[in-house]
DNA sequence: ATTTATACTTACCCAAAAGAGAGTATGGAG
DNA sequence: CTCCATACTCTCTTTTGGGTAAGTATAAAT
C-alpha cells in the first residue's frame, strides 16, 4: 500500500456528526490511558487475575491507582470483577467480549510502537542534538 | 473469528524483553494522550496546517498546549515543522511517514469506540443503576 | 504613527492527578 | 492470643496538567 492511498484510506472514514465525535473522543481520552492499555494487555496475556496478580503484573502501579482504574474499567464494560464472600477477600477480574475487542484493536498501536522506537528514540536523539547545536548553553 | 482464537492470536504477540517493554511502554504513554491523538486525526484528514488552523480544528485547546503537543510530536518525529522566515511567522505541519503510521495504528481505536459507544454508555447507566441499589444516599 | 497579523514564550495560578502510608475486617494457622 | 493474608479505603502531601494573560518581533496596511 502507498502512502497516498493510506491517506486516502484514512481520510474516507466515515464522517460521523460532532455530538457522537465529541462522545468517542471522551471514550477514547478515558480509555487511552496508560495504566488502562497496560492492564488489558495483561488480562489479554492471562485470562483471570486477582487483584495482587495485577499488582505485581503491573510493575510501579499503586494501589490507589489500580482500584481505581479497574474500577473505571468495570464502569464501562470492560472487565468483569467476581467476589468471593470469603476471608481473606479475594476478587477476580476479567475482560469482557467488549475489553478483548479494545485489545484487539489497540494491539496494533502496541506493534507500531515495537516496530518503531528505533525512528523514534532516532528522532529525539536528532532533536536533542539540533537544539543542543541552537541553544548551546 | 472466535473469540477464542482471538484471545490465542493475542497472547501469540512476540514477548519481548523486559526493558523493551518497558520503552514501548513509555512511547504509548506518551503518545496515547487526548491531544496529540486529536492533532494526528487532524493532520490525517488536512495534510498540511498552519498553528492557526491547528488551533481552530481543534477545540478547546489553548496556545500552550498546542504548542507544548506540537512540540512533542516533533521530538519524537511524528511530525515536521517548517519555518518560513517572513513576517506575521508561518509554520507549517505535516505528518512524517512515522506519523502517519501512527495514524494508521491508531485508527482501530477509532473505529472500535464508534462501534462500541452504545455498548460503553450501556455499561456505564448499568453500572450506575447497580450502584444506586447498594448505595442509595 | 498606529494597528494588525502570526506564532509563539513567559510568568503566574489553580485544580486535578497521583503517590505514600496507615487503617479495616476476619477467619484460620500457630 | 497473635499474626497473617487480601483487597481494599482514607487521609495527607506532592506533582503535574493546564488555563489565562501579557509580552515579542516586524512588515505591511491605514
Amino acid at each position: 500500500m502507498t502512502e497516498t492511498s493510506l491517506r486516502e484510506d484514512l481520510q474516507n472514514l466515515p464522517r460521523t456528526d460532532p455530538a457522537l465525535d465529541r462522545l468517542v473522543e471522551e471514550i477514547i481520552g478515558r480509555v487511552a490511558d496508560k495504566w488502562t492499555m497496560l492492564l488489558i494487555e495483561i488480562l489479554t496475556e492471562q485470562e483471570c487475575c486477582r487483584f495482587g496478580e495485577l499488582s505485581r503484573a503491573c510493575p510501579g502501579i499503586s494501589q490507589k491507582m489500580l482500584t481505581q482504574t479497574l474500577r473505571a474499567m468495570e464502569r464501562d464494560g470492560l472487565v468483569t470483577r467476581m467476589v468471593y464472600p470469603v476471608v481473606p477477600p479475594k476478587v477476580e477480574y476479567r475482560l469482557t467480549d467488549l475489553g478483548l475487542g479494545l485489545s484487539k484493536a489497540f494491539c496494533g498501536v502496541w506493534l507500531w510502537a515495537e516496530a518503531n522506537f528505533e525512528k523514534i528514540e532516532k528522532a529525539r536523539s536528532d532533536y536533542a542534538a539540533k537544539a543542543a547545536v541552537q541553544d548551546p548553553s
